[in-house]
DNA sequence: ATAGTCCTTCCACCTACTGGAAGGTCAAGG
DNA sequence: CCTTGACCTTCCAGTAGGTGGAAGGACTAT
């Protein structure tokens, strides 16, 4: 099979498939043209792949998670251990956007958004006291989502 | 001021605010050694960068953010629409975590997570047939968070 | 033969920094 | 005067997870 027919058939860019084969996740064969031969087993793994990502996994849990798919031994208890720490981090994200949607809201409202230039949420971000406020820790660079 | 006394006094590494100078955030002039000479109007700045920052706007918001803070004559209306979009992006942001967080409860609980193989979450990453689920759009990768 | 589509590799770019190396500067102590 | 240590400088590379595009080979249909 070739990379657009992979492509169309799992969903993911074929440029996505080629990086994925980068980073070791597939390892398609190539034929004599140099073109990749997907087998299908390949395109499993490729709409798994899809799939746990479209899930919030990173690719490093991917990895793990395609290694327990490959394995007709794995225990169950594996696979859950790792969707489970994967939804605390997801649900304390929530709670992190609810604060800051919570301070935007209030800032937003109170702002009465015509041409003068007196504004709330100019005072809030002026403002230097810190103590005055909730501090929420900056974004972490490593959390990408 | 050096870079030091600003960093301690604003929150930021130094890292980041020579960062902030890089990309034309802060100017700060520089004495006869090379080092650079923070005004207190600069502190100022990178105060206000820090918490809009912490308040989840871009870079590019918080240049445009910082214009309007330099700009006595502002409506607050501009203020106010830009932070209006964050705030829903904030709270779109919100829902499809939401959405994954049910999902991944939903396979979480299923699981009996014991030693045996036989697991719902691997049984729904594998299950190619795309309709039987609600269908999470993947993360764009210029959702950074 | 040629046009159009597919495939290949490679390099750069995105966000918003962070880490580290190599080296210059400054103030205090011996 | 010299050294030590804390500062400061620039520059390069790396992070996560791809995406965009260029240059060029391969295949198919006309």
């Amino acid at each position: 099979m070739n990379i657009g027919n992979v492509s169309e058939q799992s969903g993911l860019p074929a440029k996505t498939i080629r990086y994925y084969e980068d980073i070791g996740l597939v390892q398609p064969s190539r034929r004599e043209n140099g073109y990749r031969d997907f087998a299908v087993q390949d395109l499993h793994k490729l709409a798994f792949l899809g799939r746990a990502r479209s899930l919030g996994f990173s690719i490093d849990e991917c990895r793990t998670l395609l290694s327990l798919y490959e394995d007709r031994e794995r225990s169950s208890a594996d696979v859950k251990a790792i969707a489970q720490s994967h939804l605390a981090r997801v649900d304390q994200k929530i709670e992190e956007l609810q604060a800051l949607s919570a301070t935007l809201r209030d800032l937003v409202v109170r702002c009465h958004g015509d041409d003068r230039p007196d504004c709330p949420i100019m005072d809030d971000l002026t403002r230097s006291d810190l103590r005055r406020r909730e501090i929420i820790p900056l974004e972490q660079p490593s959390e990408h989502w």
